[in-house]
DNA sequence: GGTTTACACTAGCGCTTGCTTGGTTGATCT
DNA sequence: AGATCAACCAAGCAAGCGCTAGTGTAAACC
């Protein structure tokens, strides 16, 4: 019973599971189902994970995780205008929405079900994933790209951009980066000065 | 048993249900748990209703109607210009959220769980709301308020309010009708007067 | 060559689940 | 006074749940 290894079979399982978490909910998916997801028998699952709870939380974390890191690259490689920042950020969080959407699905509709513990542990790499966008929407506030009050303008944001993952197809024409261009431009409309941005559209 | 019916009990019942949901999930919400809840045995709960998914259907109804009703209203008591009707429909959506909160959330969260049928009913209700949401949000991009993709906006728009019901504090300071507030102004700054806009598309 | 390790299996325990059954109660109607 | 009816209860069934115990096996390591 190895619990906090990362065996590349464990991640495959852990990629599994997000997908039927997603088809079914955390409650509704069995251990047996898992198990035969895996072509494994249900006595057999628990030699990857301790328990069920555990693979909840390697789902989430992992979503967590490459999301955090996307972000972070995301930044370190785009200009440095508050406008180019903030687009920036919401491309990469539409597009490991698209990517790990499984994982991701998981992590805001099940987050609940996670034990204390977990919940402890994770909520700590979310804060810091938050701190990111709330950094970047502070830059475009203080730039006058955005107006209003700080903590409603970031969960304003964040709500538009998760409530994605309800309607989003991946296979319709529009892309994660056609989605980040209309969400700035709905936010901060382009109209006002900064000539050089003017071309888009 | 009466399935279709609507006594005083039932609604009451509907109601500790919705709380019980959002506390527990549906899934793990069981038939005990609500008759304790309710003050019978779990024998009595299925006198009214046929089985545990008609309780679900029940509550997420009694949230849309509710909130469609409010919407219809709002718009009904409020003035002709575009911002006027988009700052309305925002407040009855939030006002909404919070008075009916346990409904709505379990609307949010537990849809998946209808059953086919059920699912069918309600996704008419539902409909006719976002109806109403859409023309709303036509307006406002025909008086040039707002710009943008329609479908897009919309989507956006819906996200930033649903997700108020992660966040929004109840007891805290912000009345629902200064979020709306707040979410008008950032998606239609006032800064620009009427007859300014004749530029744009 | 012997031991360890990783991974899988079979079998089933103890418990909870949604729901059913058969029956009782007290108020209302005729 | 008898019938009706909504509302409730005690008891329990069949199925399914997460998880454990004990074992087998093939490759890796010393």
């Amino acid at each position: 019973m190895n619990a906090v290894n990362e065996s590349p079979r464990r991640k495959e399982l852990t990629r599994l599971a997000a997908q039927l978490f997603v088809q079914e909910g955390f409650d509704r998916t069995t251990v047996r189902m898992l198990a035969q997801e895996m072509g494994i028998k249900s006595g057999s699952l628990f030699h990857h994970f301790r328990d069920k709870q555990e693979i909840l939380a390697a789902v989430i974390e992992e979503g967590t995780q490459n999301a955090l890191s996307l972000a972070r690259q995301a930044l370190e490689n785009c200009g440095d205008s508050a406008r180019e920042r903030l687009h920036a950020m919401a491309r990469a969080h539409l597009e490991t929405l698209l990517t790990d959407r499984n994982a991701h699905v998981v992590a805001l509709y099940e987050w609940r079900r996670l034990d204390a513990a977990a919940r402890d542990h994770l909520s700590h790499l979310r804060d810091a994933y938050e701190t990111l966008w709330e950094q970047v929407i502070d830059e475009a506030l203080e730039a006058g790209l955005v107006h209003g009050d700080r903590f409603l303008v970031s969960r304003f944001v964040m709500g538009a951009l998760n409530w994605t993952v309800r309607w989003y197809d991946p296979e319709g024409a529009r892309k994660p980066e056609d989605l980040a261009h209309e969400l700035v431009a709905m936010i901060a409309p382009a109209t006002q000065r900064t000539a050089a941005e003017s071309t888009k559209v």
